[in-house]
RNA sequence: GCCGAUGUAGCUCAAAGGUAGAGCAACUGACUUGUAAUCAGUAGGUUGCGAGUUCGAUUCUCGCCAUCGGCUCCA
């Protein structure tokens, strides 16, 4: 090794001594926000030493790295003060999230909110120490030893996970946490913190395993970003779509049927104008719509597989567990039956009312029937997961050479959909072969292969979701983010080789010869309700026209007016407008006000002035108004109403 | 299902071991109104449900149900 080596900062090169640490190499480029620095690439801490020539670039505190190392220092910190005040807590693992941290303790009773002031003031307090934070790498069995001795089970279960011979540990204080770091200079350096919340969560993700005590978290690198980060997130509260529900009397829920909404008048225009548009699609597209059974024998379900792979999350009409034949029991001709979970079951009767040729293909079938689901309580979540719904399901029926095609059929559909929708950013996945599943191991690697192919083909970029398949296919997954960046899963396409053979599908090929079609599950918007709660929080109840449960109110400004705007209110109507007149005594403000609220899209303001011309005064929902002859106002609304 | 929290009028929230109050909404009346709240009055609650402790529980304890934040699971 020589005595000398070059440093290379931001581009301009230095001899310096060897075995420099990073803060100086990175000399004048070390300002006083830099908390780290990547070399050659990769992040390290500040304190590192430097051996041989490397590239350095500072990372800031406010960069996108760097606050993934405030976030993580500040999951040390937190684990730090809870090991303080709260002895016998074992700690786990503490990654940085999205907008923040977690960290999982193992405490000897779970934490509430009433702990988080306690331990952020004693954060406060180790921040505060200024403590240095400090690298060090010893033998893997040497930590395992360690961590033994101070009791900590769960670190030495991850240090017998971890494949390195060497392992690093930071120390802070008397503190100490086994980590891959990089961390910030010194414990000062987290100025900006707040603990967010607690929660439990299993061990490694797995419900078998014991559940642990979860705080979450959240840093930045000044006070004002932080602040301002809380705030964002209390204006997408406003958004909720639960809220949105209550205010706009779109839907509501009760205990007598949990996790299942009554759409109210409003709420089913809606549900019913998506409905419409999927139907307008279903036309252009070459899908027929099928209406079929709300409730099957469970003969159904053990043929399709639903009974050994679904039962738990299917409603039972007795506890049976006949196959709907008649038995001996008075009650005998109702054992035995369950409510559908899913079409595909009984979409292959439609497929098997005639005897189908390779001409009937593709055959392309929708159903918009409601599916029930017995959902775990404890997974319910207004809209956007609940126990009864409907899709905007359908079953493509094809030849094996088909696939390809029909699949990018419906991605385009997808594409076409959100588009309209204003949704810009998806994102894709793939889901694999899930533990509980049909068919052979090959076939799945085949058929997400094929789905992979067809997303790359489509231009939508994706990352795997491992064992997330549906039990009968692998699954492409589109996810669309609520107001508060939670992910939902709306649009899916599904491909299936097994159900056709469970139910012996057949199709006579131009060969003559008898062959197995291949199912694609697939829906667009995913179920009508999860899509209208996420449509709600991207849009804050403010709809586009068409789908807007009131499309305008004419507002009248005296009793004298009232058969006017009675009249116009009446002519759009009649034109097929979703309209309302608001002849009430009130003043024009606040009627102007409550139709603001309701998120009317135009609001239509007569006075005398115009009854005397046959004019009226637009507002258009938030912004200004102006005065137009009535029938400029009918052409205008004509314009917007279906979605372009 | 699991961990933690919550449950008071239609909605948003107060109060309190001696059977509850406000604002908005509803209803009635006055005001006849010009682009985000006119005024006055009336009515409305077995404090989620069920037990227990207590002279007395809506308040304390337990169980159940539902909801909220997560975990698990999923469209």
């Amino acid at each position: 090794m020589s005595a000398e080596i070059t440093v290379t900062v931001n581009g301009h090169p230095r001899t310096v001594p060897a075995g420099i640490r990073v803060r100086e190499a990175l000399d004048a480029a070390a300002g006083r926000d830099v908390i780290a620095a990547r070399v050659n690439g990769k992040l390290v801490d500040m304190n590192r030493t430097l051996d041989a020539d490397a590239t350095l670039e500072p990372v800031a505190a406010d960069s996108p790295d760097g606050l993934d190392i405030i976030r993580h220092s500040t999951a040390h910190l937190m684990a730090q003060a809870v090991q303080s005040l709260y002895p016998g807590t074992q700690v786990t693992i503490g990654p940085t999230i999205e907008d923040g941290f977690f960290y999982d303790f193992a405490p000897p009773r779970p934490f509430t909110v009433d702990d988080l002031p306690k331990i952020e003031q004693k954060m406060r307090e180790l921040a505060k120490a200024d403590l240095k934070v400090e690298r060090v790498e010893v033998p893997r069995a040497e930590a395992a030893e360690t961590f033994a001795r101070m009791g900590e089970r769960y670190k030495v279960e991850i240090i017998d996970g971890i494949p390195e011979e060497r392992v690093s540990i930071y120390r802070q204080g008397d503190w100490m946490d086994l980590c891959r770091g990089p961390h910030v200079p010194s414990t000062r350096y987290i100025r900006a913190f707040k603990l967010t919340g607690v929660a439990g969560a299993y061990w490694r993700g797995d419900e078998r395993n014991a559940m642990l005590s979860r705080i979450y978290g959240t840093a930045f690198a000044t006070k004002e970003a932080l602040e301002e980060h809380l705030k964002l997130i209390e204006l997408a509260r406003t958004r909720d779509h639960r809220k949105l529900g209550r205010e706009l009397d779109l839907f509501l829920f009760d205990p007598i049927s949990p996790g299942s909404p009554f759409f109210l008048p409003k709420g089913a225009i809606i549900y019913n104008e998506l409905i419409d548009y999927m139907r307008r699609l279903y036309r252009r597209y070459g899908f027929d719509e099928v209406i079929t059974p709300q409730v099957f024998r469970n003969d159904l379900w053990r043929t399709s597989g639903h009974w050994d792979n679904f039962r738990d999350n299917m409603f039972l009409t007795t506890d049976q567990e006949g196959d709907g034949r008649i038995d001996a029991s008075p009650d005998g001709w109702r054992h035995g039956y369950a409510f559908k979970p899913m079409n595909c079951p009984g979409h292959t009767f439609v497929y098997r009312a005639e005897k189908r040729s390779y001409r009937d293909l593709p055959l392309r079938i929708a159903d918009f029937g409601r599916l029930h689901r017995a959902e775990r309580s404890g997974a319910l979540h207004g809209l956007t997961r609940v126990r009864t719904m409907a899709q905007d399901d359908a079953h493509v029926f094809c030849a094996p050479e088909q696939v390809a095609a029909e699949i990018d059929l419906n991605l385009k559909m997808v594409r076409d959909v959100y588009e309209a929708l204003g949704f810009e950013r998806l994102e894709s996945k793939l889901a694999t072969m899930p533990e509980k599943h049909l068919g052979t191991v090959e076939l799945w690697r085949e058929t997400a292969a094929a789905l992979g192919q067809a997303l790359d083909r489509n231009g939508l970029p994706w990352v795997e979701n491992p064992g997330e398949g549906a039990f009968y296919g692998p699954k492409i997954e589109i996810y669309v983010p609520d107001a508060l960046k939670r992910k939902w899963q709306l649009a899916t396409i599904q491909l299936d080789y097994n159900m056709p053979e469970r139910f012996d599908l057949t199709y006579t090929s131009n060969a003559g010869v008898e062959s197995r079609p291949v199912m694609i599950h697939r829906a667009i918007l995913g179920s009508l309700e999860r899509f209208i709660g996420v449509l709600l929080e991207h849009t804050g109840g403010v709809l586009p026209f068409w789908l807007a449960p009131e499309q305008a109110r004419v507002l009248s400004l005296s009793e004298k007016v009232e058969a006017y705007a009675a009249e116009i209110a009446a002519t759009l109507k009649a034109k097929g407008f979703r309209v309302h007149a608001d002849l009430r005594n009130e003043k024009l403000g606040f009627k102007v006000r409550e139709a603001e609220l309701a998120k009317v899209p135009y609001m239509i303001v007569v006075g005398e002035r115009e009854a005397a011309t046959r004019e009226v005064s637009l507002r258009l929902r938030g912004a200004r108004n102006e005065t137009m002859p009535f029938e400029r106002l009918i052409s205008l609304l004509g314009d917007e109403r279906v979605p372009s």
